[in-house]
RNA sequence: GGACCUUUAGCUCAGUUGGUUAGAGCGUUUCCUUGACAUGGAAAAGGUCACAGGUUCGAGUCCUGUAAGGUCCA
């Protein structure tokens, strides 16, 4: 067995254990063998993306699940892939070619040749994040990696698509939508970023045309659209201007328009707010979605004046034709001016949607687009566990086998239920065709030349007969062309669960690993993925799609500014990797990001990550190093090579401790809580493992008739820890499991079965070997001894050394504790020797649950100081002791406080009070 | 306007059904290369648990309100 080397070095192993892995296909997802299933699907990155932070934190978590599941025996698919991502990637490429000089609009290489360079772009740029996905470790199965653009992908796509369509869910009509007048296409709901914009409320009088020298006066963010103004509305209960309903006003631009062209109604409208501005709502019914709304209510016009790239068409008059819509805001204001027709203009801030991608504010705008009316909504949103609409609670101690199809979703944490309760209570129909050439092609063909403008639904497709107007798959023939558009990325990925199983085929894969157990996202897109992923599921599975849904934090800054590339403040993971080594980062990542918290990124906690690596490796080290292996196969094979007849306290209390450990990280992991299961082994392993129990072992091993059990129960505690901590910290764990001979040589450690805390309870029962609890208490006093020790040399500037005499005053069942542990307690205090006195004078004493302790130092030692110290320490304790004395002096607390809770109080009273005494008697005697 | 989250040590955060003297990592101070580890060991300093009420024998924890910061939806 090769000899472990001084201090960790990750890069080499990780190479090597990863290869090893992926030529051994240990991250296949077996289908044949008959063990119970465990699925994930990856949320897929972006295609031409890179490895940042947020997918680091997401991608560990699942890593995380999928390996302590293949632990605990289960056949175990994390299914992978990636997203073509629509709109990003056609930006990138598009906005590529024209910096080159190449092209100025993607139209001078027209449809096919520009997918063409998508494609080459995609294949050049597609494999690196994946590539950084098996740096990180992840153990996806790769032979089922999965492109949403992938022809069977597609295809899935396209059959949902015509499947809709026949049930009579989507059409296609003339909506306003959010255009992006950057990207040139419409947004769904999802894809626009409210903002808070500091603008100008521009209030401007316009003429009542039947009252001559009568004004109303109206106040606007935008008046720009006063061109496309077809009505003015005021709420009819509006005391103020209810008279004026039905009559006209003379609206103020294009200023070279006859008068009589600018008459539009004076229309009463009751969502008009009283108190906004002044109570007046100028109507641009095509370029604002509340006021479209209205004209719809009142048959008004529709008059559009800004043009799809953002900039005033001829429609909107001399003055403003050709510009920018933000340059003619201004121009329109000195318009006003010039008329007259000005009243005033105030700061003003709104709320502005943005787009997305492109950053810029969309452009409310009326095209003709497709629409879905979502499929399954009321099953979807019964699903999930903790939404407002479910009757009462769950009830815990209710039987789980309901009826089929009533299995709910768990939402972690839970209160991400009603964010997806409330959003599906308010659904709207969700526009998914998109004015890109990169995504999947909308499969409806017109027949060339007959392209109807007007609604298409199923039924009006109907009419237009099927000799004008298809939905299918592939083409009808020569003389029909296909709708142009594409579709919503999102319109793919919401399949993701089941298309990249192989559906509609019913292959083993889907038949084993459908539905996943968990996904693992970030609740930023709870609406764009989540909840279309669950009605998709019952749709065309009629299941649900996963059992439990884990919501990750966002990755921050130390400023809390979310990680972006923009502001470069994000750190490269590959650089940590160099840096820290995988695992060290993996447990870094973790062990700052509790449940549903925002994470505000630390460097020196991807270090400590690194570190705490450094000190297994050391442990596995200081094991290697202590004598040979025994059978270390199983837990059952170590326990037997245990005497528990011969154990001592410590030996008692390390057991119970990796036992209590290990009852934690069960727990943690029933619970989604990834950083407390690490904090929890962190702790375990540095403070109980390697602080004390490791230090003891070095006076154990050097006694026969101790060294044998020292070392099994040193096995045993590293060999579960690292299972424990495999799923954490893969590469390392390995590479240790196999220097130190835990496995079967060919075997991975994932072939090793991670007994939980019941189980290892189990096995050590039935070896004979039953833990001492009281053993427990005994070592907390032995550290505490060892601690007081400690100080007392600190406080007299005595270096750690071991060469100071240790005196002992105390009672012979205390004594009996110290006798049994000298020899470990006197490496462990840094004594040369502890000798037990029936008194002793003068000399620096601390006071300890095991008696008093003094330094053999009664002749140099500063009284003065000495008694200041002692006074200090009796005066913190004087007010504990009142403290506790007021307690039980009070009535109320002694007749109703538990049992337990008393007898304590009455305990460390006692303590507390035998203390003080002791510590008095000291200060007296100095 | 509605909903949700956060507020605990210098910094970043734990604190599970209310119960001894509120914890960790990093940072700070002092000491130590002793045969697993200086990526380490030992000791120490540092907190009126945002604020105000309430419930309770007992509140960092439960309830109400206030303030500040953040997120989502309209």
């Amino acid at each position: 067995m090769p000899e472990i080397t001084k201090s960790y070095e990750p890069h080499d192993v990780e190479e090597k254990w990863y290869a090893a892995w992926l030529a051994a296909g240990a991250f296949t997802g077996r289908t044949d063998d008959g063990k119970e299933p465990y699925s994930i699907v990856i949320p897929p990155p972006n295609v031409t993306g890179v490895l940042t932070m947020g997918h680091v934190l997401n991608n560990t978590i699942q890593d995380i699940l999928a390996r302590r599941a293949r632990l605990e025996g289960k056949s175990v698919l994390w299914l992978p892939g990636t997203d073509h991502a629509g709109i990003a990637t056609q930006t990138v490429v598009e906005r590529t070619l024209k910096k080159s000089g190449e092209i100025k609009h993607r139209d001078d290489l027209g449809r096919e040749a520009f997918l063409a360079r998508v494609w080459e772009w995609k294949e050049k740029h597609g494999g690196i994040i994946i590539q950084q996905l098996k740096k990180l470790g992840c153990s996806c199965d790769w032979g089922r990696e999965r492109f949403t653009m992938d022809p069977e992908y597609s295809h899935c796509v396209q059959k949902v698509f015509v499947e809709l369509y026949a049930k009579g869910l989507i059409y296609r009509g003339k909506r306003m939508v959010n255009w992006c007048p950057v990207s040139l296409t419409a947004l769904s709901d999802e894809e626009v970023i409210m903002k808070e914009q500091r603008g100008t409320l521009c209030y401007f009088k316009v003429e009542v045309a039947e009252s001559p020298g009568t004004f109303l006066t109206i106040a606007t963010t935008r008046p720009e659209t006063i061109p496309g103004d077809t009505a003015v509305a005021v709420n009819p209960k509006d005391p103020r201007y209810a008279h004026l309903i039905g009559k006209f006003v003379v609206r103020p631009l294009p200023s070279e328009l006859p008068r009589e062209q600018k008459l539009i109604p004076i229309v009463g409208d009751a969502h008009v707010d009283f108190e906004f501005g002044t109570g007046v709502l100028k109507v641009t019914p095509a370029h604002d979605k509340a006021d479209f709304d209205i004209g719809q209510r009142h048959g008004l016009a529709q008059l559009e004046v800004i043009a799809a790239d953002g900039k005033m068409n001829d429609a909107a008059g001399a003055d403003l034709r050709g510009l920018d819509r933000f340059k003619a805001r201004k121009v329109a204001v000195e318009k006003l001016t010039e008329l007259g027709a000005l009243v005033k203009e105030e700061p003003y801030t709104n709320n502005v949607g943005y787009s997305e991608r492109a950053d810029v504010p969309v452009e409310p705008r009326l095209s003709e687009q497709w629409f879905l009316k979502y499929p399954c909504v009321e099953q979807a949103r019964a699903a999930v566990a903790g939404g407002l609409n479910e009757v009462g609670r769950v009830d815990p101690n209710a039987p789980s086998a309901a009826a089929p199809g009533s299995e709910k979703i768990h939402f972690h944490p839970e209160r991400w239920a009603k964010v997806y309760d409330h959003w599906m209570g308010n659904i709207q129909d969700w526009c998914i065709s998109r004015q890109l050439w990169w995504g999947h092609r909308i499969p409806v063909w017109y027949r060339r030349g007959t392209r109807p403008t007007v609604e298409i639904t199923p039924t009006a497709a109907g009419i237009h007969g099927p000799d004008v107007i298809r939905c299918q798959i592939d083409s009808p023939g020569l003389d029909w062309e296909q709708d142009p558009d594409v579709l919503d990325t999102w319109f793919s990925s919401w399949l993701w669960p089941f298309a990249t199983m192989g559906w509609p085929e019913q292959t083993a894969t889907l038949k084993k690993f459908y539905p996943t157990a968990t996904l693992v996202t970030g609740p930023d897109i709870i609406f764009f993925w989540v909840a279309r992923m669950i009605m998709a599921g019952y749709e065309f599975m009629g299941t649900l799609p996963f059992k439990h849904v884990y919501f990750t934090g966002i990755i921050r800054d130390q400023q809390g500014r979310k990680m972006s590339k923009s502001l470069g403040n994000s750190p490269d993971p590959l650089d940590l990797i160099a840096k820290y080594g995988a695992d060290g980062l993996r447990f870094g990542i973790i062990s700052l990001a509790p449940q549903g918290q925002d994470i505000r990124f630390q460097e020196d906690r991807i270090e400590s990550g690194k570190n705490f690596c450094n000190k297994l490796w050391n442990a596995a080290r200081f094991r290697q190093m202590s004598g040979e292996a025994g059978d270390n196969s199983t837990p059952a094979a170590i326990v037997t090579r245990l005497r528990p007849a011969q154990f001592d306290a410590d030996d008692h209390a390390i057991l119970d401790r990796l036992f209590t450990t290990t009852r934690e990280v069960d727990r943690c992991f029933a619970e989604f809580e990834f950083s407390a299961a690490v904090q929890a082994l962190y702790g375990f392993f540095w403070n109980d493992f390697c602080d004390w129990y490791v230090e003891v072992s070095k006076s154990k091993l050097q006694a026969p008739e101790t060294k044998a059990n020292c070392l099994g129960i040193q096995d045993l505690v590293l060999r579960q820890t690292l299972l424990l901590l495999h799923p954490f910290i893969p590469f390392i764990t390995e590479e240790l499991w196999s220097l130190l001979g835990y496995g079967t040589p060919g075997k991975f450690i994932q072939d090793a079965h991670l007994d939980n805390a019941s189980q290892l309870a189990t096995t050590s029962h039935s070896h004979g070997l039953v833990l001492d609890l009281a053993a427990v208490a005994t070592v907390q006093k032995l550290k505490g001894w060892v601690s007081s020790a400690r100080a007392l040399k600190a406080d007299h500037n005595l270096a750690s050394r071991r060469d100071v005499r240790l005196l002992v005053t105390t009672g012979d069942a205390e004594w009996t504790v110290l006798a049994a542990n000298l020899a470990k307690l006197a490496r462990l205090a840094g004594a040369a020797e502890i000798v037990r006195q029936a008194s002793v004078d003068g000399a620096p004493a601390a006071v300890t649950q095991l008696g008093t302790l003094y330094l053999d130092l009664a002749s140099t030692v500063d009284a003065g100081a000495e008694k200041a110290r002692l006074a200090k320490e009796l005066e913190v304790l004087a007010k504990h002791i009142a403290a506790t004395e007021a307690r039980l002096g009070n009535e109320a607390f002694v007749s109703k406080a538990p049992p337990a809770v008393l007898a304590g109080a009455r305990k460390q009273l006692a303590e507390q009070q035998a203390k003080h005494a002791e510590l008095a008697r000291l200060l007296k005697a100095l």
